[in-house]
DNA sequence: TATCCACCTTAAGAAAAAATTAAGAAAATA
DNA sequence: TATTTTCTTAATTTTTTCTTAAGGTGGATA
């Protein structure tokens, strides 16, 4: 992950910076809004953030251009400003996202985190979650330390589910994916394999990992 | 909503005109830069089109004009300029925004009705209102780092409020998008919804988000 | 001050969605 | 083909969510 700084104070830069290191990003920093600019539409970052009042190009200002140039890469303004009617502009001139100086790295990180955010692919990779170990290649199922056997749709129906962490998966979704085309989407038949799935995973007693958004689908994730 | 083109360019205008009349605009048209000054000026537009370049009166001189007079109607000029600093210049100089040619149809009508403050779309994307959190594939909204649980006809509203953050939105328009077509206009509903939402994101001691806008709708916004 | 109006607040029960069964159909295996 | 396992269907129960309706609150108005 390639993030860029554009911030003209020198020391909100360094801690922008080495907050971000600190979190293992790849930076790149620039403490000049006409430099930033161009930095930010030669190269291809995953975010952008920007220092709102700099000398000769602002914050907002490059934030339109790049827009204008076609540049969707996430962008977050920094700014001092309070006022409810620029910060709505701001957000119309293209930005993602803004924090009011001063903020917390905690606060930064978060917000940061939220704009790189990106659903992951399926892949064929051992997926663990919490105590819940599932081996596709292996077709194999632990939860807390106990070998699980599991049939081939709960288990299509586990995988696709657990590689979604996190994500509601939708009926069509799963049925687009554990079944084939001319299944029925008006059966029950998932229902009836998460309540199976269910009575072998989450046992009572455990952590549920298997949440019903009611009117939306399923979801695997670990409550706290 | 009404637009005004100021193009000597009579092709284009011509494309502009149309472009923007089939998207169901109301469109008054100008050659010159003159006449379309004083039809800018003694008329209430809701946005106003200029070409940069054009004899008597340039665009970015009847922006600075209209400016100077108070006349704060959303002004996009078209340029064929790639320089940086004359797109700066022209962002100085009172424009809101500004497109270079050539341009495509697509473009230049999302740019009209960015400007136009349209309501916006409902995205997927994550929304980050102050400490207010919402993710839409996770179906998992969080205030103040705490994760709530929200029913689905909670979710949507509070997607569709959040989505339009700064902006009135009507019970009218609430129904149209959260409900589907047969949804009772005369219930109240959405009142008995908007309090559950309240109670759940906008807690005691915190700074409320959800605002009622009396005789109009609701309205989400960071009020400082 | 009385009245109206828009919105808020509660609570009950209607409606919808999901969980749970169990039986039988289909598929896999021997 | 017989047997076993897995999957689907469908009826029933449970849970959750949504709507309705009645009463309350507070501001605006005459």
């Amino acid at each position: 992950m390639k993030i860029l700084v554009v911030e003209d104070d020198k020391e909100i830069n360094d801690f922008l910076v080495k907050s971000l290191k600190s979190e293992c990003f790849e930076v790149e920093r620039s403490f000049d809004g006409k430099q930033g600019y161009k930095m930010a539409s030669e190269n291809d970052y995953d975010l952008i953030v920007l220092d709102l009042n700099m000398p000769k190009l602002n914050g907002d200002q490059i934030c339109v251009l790049l827009r204008s140039s076609n540049i969707t890469t996430p962008i977050m303004i920094l700014t001092v400003e309070k006022d409810v009617d620029e910060k709505v502009r701001l957000l119309n001139s293209g930005a993602d996202d803004f924090l009011s100086k001063p903020f917390s790295l905690i606060e930064f990180i978060a917000r940061v985190k939220v704009l790189l955010r990106r659903p992951k692919m399926i892949t064929n990779d051992v997926i663990v979650i919490d105590d819940l170990i599932i081996d596709p290649q292996k077709h194999q199922v632990i939860r807390a330390g106990k070998e699980l056997e599991l049939t081939f749709k709960e288990f299509e129906l586990l995988q696709f589910l657990a590689s979604n962490r996190g994500y509601v998966v939708s009926r069509g979704k799963i049925i687009e994916h554990v079944w084939d085309m001319n299944a029925d989407l008006f059966s029950n038949s998932i229902e009836v394999h998460i309540f199976n799935l269910r009575k072998k995973i989450d046992k009572k007693g455990m952590k549920r990992l298997i949440h019903t958004i009611p009117n939306r689908g399923y979801k695997i994730e670990i409550k706290l």
